[in-house]
This record gives C-alpha cells, sequence and structure tokens, in this order.
DNA sequence: CGAGAATGCTTGATTGACTCAAGGAGATTG
DNA sequence: CAATCTCCTTGAGTCAATCAAGCATTCTCG
C-alpha cells in the first residue's frame, strides 16, 4: 500500500456523470421522437465543418460502419439528416443535418446547458475541468500512473 | 452571447472519457468471457458492504429490475455471482460475487488503475478532478449556470 | 386472525443497438 | 485493362433494455 490510488472512484464518477446527462437529456430526446444513439449521432455531426463520410463517423463513436448506415437511415427518415455524395471520390457517402436535423442540435446543446449537472459548476470550475479533461485525453494511454 | 459556454464541449469530454475507459477494459473483459454490462454490474457490487436487492442494483444502474434478473442469472451461470436470501424479508434476493467474481473485480479495478487516461494525471490532478465532479455531480439539477 | 394492498423478483414479448461476414459499386495501381 | 483496394450496404445473429403481466411474500388494518 504505497500510495491511494483514485483511479476507479474516478471511473465510477465519469460513468455516473455520462448516465447523468443521458438522463438529463432523455425527455428532450423522446419529445424529439428519438432514441439515445440517434441523438447521440445527431450531435457528432458538426454543421460547422467539412461533411464526414459515414466511415469517419463511426470511427468518431468506435463502432461498425454498419451500425452508422442503420442509423443514418432513421435519420433521413425522419428527415433530421441526409446523405451526400463526396465530392471527389464516389464511393464516399456523406451525412449531414437538414435545417431540422441542426435545430434539433441547437436545442440538445442548449438543453444540456440548463440540466446537466456540469452546469452547476462556475465558469473558473469549468476551465479547470475542461483542462483536466484534456490532459487526461491527451496522454497516450500508458502504465503506471 | 453574453458568455462563453463550455458545458457541451465538457460533455463531449465525458462521453469520451467513458468511451475510452471501456475501451481500455474491454481486452481484459473479452478475456474474462463476459461482456461490457456484465462487467459493469460486477463493478457495482462492492464485496465490502452489506449485499444488495437486486432492486437497489437496478436504481444504482438506472434501469429495469427486469434487466438485473437477467444479467444475475448470466453472473450465476458463469459462477461470478450468486442470489442469497434476504435474511430478513423473504421476498428479497440480494446478489454477491463469488470468490472467482471478487478477483475478476479487483483485476478491472487494478487495469483501470493501469491503462485508463485518468492514470496519466499526478494525484494532485487526481485529487482536483474528483472534488469537482463530485461537486457537480451532489448538486441537484437545476436551471442556469 | 384474515382480506386486501403493497412490495420484490421473474417471465415473456418486443424493440433497438451492435458485431461480423459477405457482397457490390466505385477508385487506383501497375 | 486487370487486379486490388476502399467504402458503403445487406443479412444473420446476439445482447441489452423496456414494458406488461404474473406469482410469492410481507404489511396494514379492520
Amino acid at each position: 500500500m504505497i500510495r491511494s490510488d483514485l483511479t476507479p472512484a474516478l471511473v465510477e464518477q465519469v460513468f455516473s456523470m455520462a448516465g447523468a446527462v443521458s438522463e438529463a437529456l432523455r425527455a428532450a430526446v423522446r419529445e424529439a421522437g428519438i432514441t439515445d444513439s440517434l441523438a447521440h449521432l445527431v450531435w457528432a455531426i458538426d454543421p460547422d465543418v467539412d461533411p464526414m463520410p459515414l466511415r469517419q463517423i463511426a470511427g468518431r463513436l468506435h463502432c461498425d460502419p454498419s451500425n452508422i448506415t442503420l442509423l443514418a437511415d432513421r435519420l433521413e427518415e425522419k428527415g433530421l439528416a441526409e446523405r451526400r455524395p463526396h465530392p471527389a471520390d464516389g464511393r464516399v457517402r456523406t451525412l449531414v443535418l437538414t435545417p431540422a436535423g441542426e435545430q434539433l442540435r441547437r436545442s440538445l446543446m442548449e438543453r444540456v446547458g440548463e440540466v446537466s449537472p456540469l452546469a452547476a459548476l462556475d465558469v473558473e470550475q469549468q476551465r479547470t475541468l475542461h483542462e483536466l479533461l484534456a490532459t487526461a485525453l491527451e496522454s497516450r494511454p500508458r502504465r503506471r500512473a
């Protein structure tokens, strides 16, 4: 017993926080007639950057491309997003939000700014938290803390 | 545009961190022949506190009790946990880890202390992070930061 | 006591998410 | 132009999660 290890407690907090955020958004998500996974995908599509290929989205979300195919289908059915051919490469399809999709995305972001536990922190605390998480996430995973 | 809102970025980091931890544990989890959900349940059963009723576990994991029934079945099949009758109330079943289950739980905790991104922070940073998250999580969700 | 209500777990049916293997359309290399 | 590679899609199959009953046990109150 050399040093106390906070890591398991931190992991617990992180999962707890992710769960709390999902819970906080659930009402808005259900109201929009979509599921958590769809909301997650909408969240991941930033209208301000170049359209992403489905494969790239899959990488970003750590799941199989075929999974994104399925979710994209559902998003198209609901008129929240649509596939666009890649301008330079005919194999590639990109996914972009429709105006309705962009509006939903904005409303989710606003909502999370209102009801998530993270909103209970003041600006200074949020900045500190942001930096700590960035530091951890940027590090390549390594042995021994 | 009065103030910059870091909340969406923080939410992104939190989900990213949760994903990274799951990813870091995935190898160990698959090696044990179980799924992420089973691992999550094993993680949630602390051998050092009194055995919890299934209903209470469901509350802790924010899911339906019938879900826990199913997962508990699977855990029993694999010899990682077993149901025990509640000493005072005949309706209640509690779930406790077997020695094999406890060992798996310990190995998951050790592993997360080695490979999770959170382990990249020094002790002081971990303490700060722990306090910030605790502050946020303890607050009742409210409007306006 | 004893009937009715409440509580706790289980079962069954259904839906959604995810993974893997296989296939087809479009690009690239030689 | 032929072989190969990349990207998306399809189909099969598994796991997770919710909901609606259902049964057993306990509690409440006449």
